[in-house]
DNA sequence: TAACCCTTTACGGAAAACCGTAAGGAATAA
DNA sequence: TTATTCCTTACGGTTTTCCGTAAAGGGTTA
């Protein structure tokens, strides 16, 4: 088994019964952080004292505070720290349930396991660890297998996010335009941008563009 | 203090850390809830039993489940329980921070204290019992305060969240008059919900419709 | 090179939203 | 009672979005 672990969680109750958790697998060292910043530094100094982290698991939002931070959400903490050492496992521990988000945790930053926060997480926590460790597979929360068939994340470009975001703000499609030839962005004819928008509309069945903002908002797109 | 508490969470991690701080407060009777149906049900038993709870704590969010639920949220528990005992404390422990989310339940369904789940909740959650058993008095998370200085909760009424919901849903304003006038609310004229529209374009600084739905779905507004 | 496909761009009419003005109606105060 | 105020409604012109069509450009294949 694991014998040292990091977890990464700014509500200090997770951390209490996490510690709880982890005790029961035997897990000899358990540390936790509670900022990104704080927990790539755990890593870094680890790494340099020869005794590194085996296992990271990481919440996925944090609220900002006081604290200046550089990693502002657990992707960015993941990605750094799958770039850095990718030897270190990483499950993703959280109560997100927005497919796009979590398939995009798997396909572009790799990690190894994701847990939901929920009625079961416990158990699920645990199974997880231990498949990580007997199998090196892949661990997904049972509920949310049905992620790995949605074709959203591969029909849907940073194109078509960057029009949404925009949308979002209250730019309209001429102003638009103009913001993407500032870029250095192509396309950005007006014609383009209206045609994007409505296969985003059809896409995801909306009525007109304010739903489709209300829609893509609710699925973690934007 | 306090000898017989409930705390409702659907998030297993929270009850085991819940339980463990509230030893530590040597609350004698610490009992759990996953759903608010669970929870209403073990409220009444024990009342009828002559062994009634004396505080509530409970979460605001649940995750849908295969189980058909009757309360769909915190709010709608805290509602039910404030109206059947309204002898008995309620503090809601969440995550959520908009305010106007918060700053219904302490105008409209008056609890008794208000505590984020975040880096201090162990320390805050302590505090908000101890505050509450001691002096009778609301307590709120430090960071919370400002919320009774947000005016947005008494500019924007129901009728104004209802144009809100359907504009989300995206519905035109030519089809909205008519919905008002199936369900008998008045006024419904376009001309009237375009100058509410206006009005809360003006009140959110929204360049456009579809801005304005996307900051009120930020702020928890719909 | 020509034929083809796909994407981008331009354009124009229709629909919806935007915005100011003015008239109508209800409630209140003088 | 009239006057005043506030809210509602109607209307019309402007802007923006919507949506179909067609032309232009880029890349691949025969």
């Amino acid at each position: 088994m694991f014998t040292k672990v990091l977890i990464v969680d700014d509500i200090d109750f997770n951390d209490v019964a996490a510690v709880q958790v982890l005790n029961e697998l035997h897990i000899t060292t358990i540390d936790s952080a509670k900022y990104c910043d704080e927990a790539l530094l755990k890593i870094k100094n680890a790494h340099r004292e020869n005794n590194p982290y085996q296992l990271l698991i990481s919440d996925l939002s944090f609220k900002p505070d006081h604290r200046q931070e550089k990693l502002q959400s657990g992707q960015e903490l993941i990605e750094t720290v799958k770039q850095l050492y990718p030897e270190i496992k990483i499950i993703a521990f959280s109560i997100e349930d927005k497919s796009y988000a979590i398939k995009m945790l798997f396909d572009k930053y790799n990690i190894d396991g994701y847990v939901i926060k929920g009625r079961h997480s416990i158990v699920e926590l645990k199974t997880a660890i231990q498949t990580i460790w007997d199998t090196d597979e892949k661990y997904i929360s049972p509920e949310l297998q049905h992620i790995h068939k949605d074709k959203t994340i591969n029909e849907i470009d940073n194109y078509d996010i960057k029009i949404l975001e925009y949308l979002s703000q209250g730019i309209p499609q001429d102003n638009m335009q103009a913001k993407f030839k500032e870029l250095g962005i192509s396309p950005s004819s007006k014609s383009t941008i209206e045609k994007h928008i409505n296969k985003l509309k059809i896409y995801f069945q909306a009525n007109n563009t304010i739903q489709l903002v209300a829609i893509t908002k609710d699925l973690g797109i934007i």
